[in-house]
DNA sequence: ACCCAGGGTCATA
DNA sequence: TATGACCATGGG
């Protein structure tokens, strides 16, 4: 068996053991296509917990579609989406988004590539955000790399040498081994933070860590 | 009183 | 191309 093999062979039981333990995770979390962009660009290096409150204001606002943004007074909506941090700048950032989103819905119907090229063409939109939008609110089978799964693949050990952590690097490592599938990428993304939330995040190891070998790794600081 | 969270941009070397 | 500063709130 060759390397390549392998590696799919231990993706796959790495999966049955996640998938096993927590069951399907059906992300992302919300509604509608909108509002998993929404949702995107406001959890951007903040918490979800955070980013919750913001979508329950806009919602309460009734707010939580393009026109909306598109049409409120920056200010208004800097207000609403306070608690997500950032909010001068992502403020800024919905309302682009929310004025073209024509184009953005564009980008779920093409090849991958150029609706990827396409969204990181907006401002606020990088590598991480535009394979969750096309993943999450397209159906398009491209891989999310987040920060969970960079210390995933890390701290498992499923990639060695130097800048085996890069984004690029790390998402064609997903690509090459995984049967490209949306489906497939949705649960798994899900399913690495899921795991990285329940039993990794905080000392100590819970006892039923299915994965726990890794678990101890972390804790010993990789 | 710190640390960090489901990043991205921009300036500098 | 590769770091570093910056953006800012809320929970541990």
């Amino acid at each position: 068996m060759d390397k390549k093999g392998n590696q799919k062979k231990l993706l796959k039981q790495l999966y049955q053991i996640l998938q096993g333990e927590y069951g399907p995770q059906n992300w992302w979390p919300a509604e509608t296509p909108f509002e998993v962009v929404v949702g995107a660009i406001l959890t951007q290096n903040t918490a979800w917990t955070n980013v919750e409150k913001s979508i329950v204001q806009l919602k309460k606002e009734k707010s939580l579609a393009p026109d909306a943004i598109s049409s409120m007074p920056l200010e208004k909506l800097q207000k609403l989406i306070r608690s997500s941090g950032f909010f001068k700048t992502k403020g800024r950032r919905l309302k682009e988004m929310a004025a073209r989103y024509a184009e953005i819905e564009d980008t779920y119907g093409m090849p991958i590539e150029k609706g990827r090229e396409t969204l990181l063409g907006f401002n606020g939109i990088g590598p991480e955000t535009a394979d969750s939008i096309l993943l999450y609110a397209g159906n398009r089978p491209t891989f999310v790399v987040d920060a969970y799964t960079k210390r995933f693949v890390k701290r498992y050990g499923l990639l060695a040498g130097s800048n085996s952590n890069g984004y690029e690097r790390v998402k064609t490592f997903f690509e090459r081994n995984l049967e490209r599938d949306a489906r497939l990428f949705n649960e798994w993304h899900a399913l690495i933070v899921k795991h990285s939330k329940e039993c990794c995040r905080k000392k100590p190891l819970c006892g039923g860590c299915p994965l726990s070998n890794g678990c101890k790794k972390m804790f010993a600081g990789e």
